[in-house]
DNA sequence: TACATTACTAACCCATTAGTCATTAACACC
DNA sequence: GGTGTTAATGACTAATGGGTTAGTAATGTA
């Protein structure tokens, strides 16, 4: 039922049948899977495809992972979580009043992941995760966690300096997340459904901007309440 | 490797075993199917799963719905787009201000659909589109266009009568779908991944109410630029 | 050239699942 | 009760896809 393309192996221009790379390997592997995961989701994408666009057999592919969940996983560890110390270390490193650290880190988030094709994975996570909970689970520990405390570290600062009003952190965390949740499940919608970006040309930048930016008059004045009304219009 | 539950049978009480029952079977079918894709999506959700749920085997469902794909599109059928007449002439039979009308037909909306199950589907088909060009194409001719249409037709009501602002529809009816389309993606994501709106408690009504607010305010008083700028922080 | 090591392959296994069909039995009518 | 119609069943198939493994061949060393 699933119209499965040819199942190609286009990267290494002739491809000796048994070459004998084992270095190259895993980071080949690792693109072919970020490739697949993110055009056709976990669940959809086959191991044998992943293998056949790297070059190598199947038996390789479980060569050099456990199983289709662990090759998920080292996916997200190579795209996404194992880049959260640097992060860290260059917001942490950043000098300046923390709206500009807020702007800077979504600059950041959007340069090195927002419009890279790893940001398919949030939307991949979104959609699959009652299927898979164990990959949930770990999605959650090894990114969401992290982003949450990194946001509201940046908050806690605008806070501790006289920056920001105080607030509910819980509540605005989330609307720093949710614009960024928004443009990827926008960016990786199929045009055929219903492309926000594509048809209503949304500058993701600019979306960015005008959200932080609304988010950030909000901190400013007065604490966001703890539902509705006024402060989740900025979202 | 996917933890498959019980296969149980809950739905008649003793259930007879080769009960007669033709007039209600298709309903029954349609209902176990729409609770099983919005919980599980297309793909994960099994046939011989969907016909336990409704209380009859594999083989009585393949008996009123020829295929998979067909009863999909019986249900969107059965619960959008087979609505859509009778949502028209709703709208179409209010008397008021425009914005009003939109305000209307949000909360007609939100009611008849936004808060209901079937609102699992949309994002169901955000998630699957890609995997499944057939349904996509469906989706997109028997629920987008017709969606599209309806918000155009509010729209340039507003600008016929002199209320809104001469604007970019196709940019303008993005802006009233995205909320919406948000909205039912947050509502039916895994708490575990990133729920936005339990943990953050959004209320939806007043989420949508502060949206179509803003974008009201936006029409009101100056076209929406094509693109970026201010027109997009309304979104 | 001989040999050891091991990266790699291809054929295999087995569980899963959409869809089929010969058989069974519920019900209407006599 | 007997009989015909047809709703319903469940065992079957064919195909798919994750994971395994016996065997193949590339490479290093002597």
């Amino acid at each position: 039922m699933p119209a499965s393309q040819t199942l190609s192996k286009p990267h290494p221009a002739p491809a000796l049948r048994h070459e004998r790379r084992k270095d190259a390997r895993p980071g080949e592997l690792l693109a072919a899977a970020l490739d697949l995961f993110v055009e056709k989701g976990f669940a959809a994408t086959r191991v044998e495809e992943v293998a056949a666009r790297a070059g190598v057999s199947k038996g390789t592919l479980f060569l050099y992972f456990a199983s289709k969940d662990e090759l998920f996983k080292a996916v997200v560890r190579e795209n996404i979580s194992g880049r959260f110390p640097q992060w860290n270390v260059a917001i942490e490193a950043f000098d300046g009043s923390t709206a500009d650290m807020l702007r800077y880190a979504m600059t950041l988030w959007w340069e090195r992941l927002g419009n890279t094709k790893a940001s398919g994975i949030t939307k991949l996570m979104l959609s699959e995760a009652k299927n898979f909970p164990e990959l949930a689970a770990f999605y959650q520990q090894e990114v969401m966690q992290p982003a949450h405390e990194l946001v509201r570290r940046i908050l806690q600062r605008g806070v501790d300096r006289g920056e920001f009003a105080p607030m509910n952190m819980q509540y605005t965390v989330y609307a720093v997340l949710s614009p960024m949740l928004f443009l990827q499940m926008m960016m990786h919608a199929s045009p055929a459904c219903c492309d926000g970006t594509q048809a209503a040309q949304l500058v993701p930048e600019d979306f960015l901007a005008a959200q932080v930016q609304t988010l950030l008059d909000g901190l400013r004045l007065r604490p966001p309440p703890p539902a509705s009304d006024k402060g989740l219009i900025s979202l």
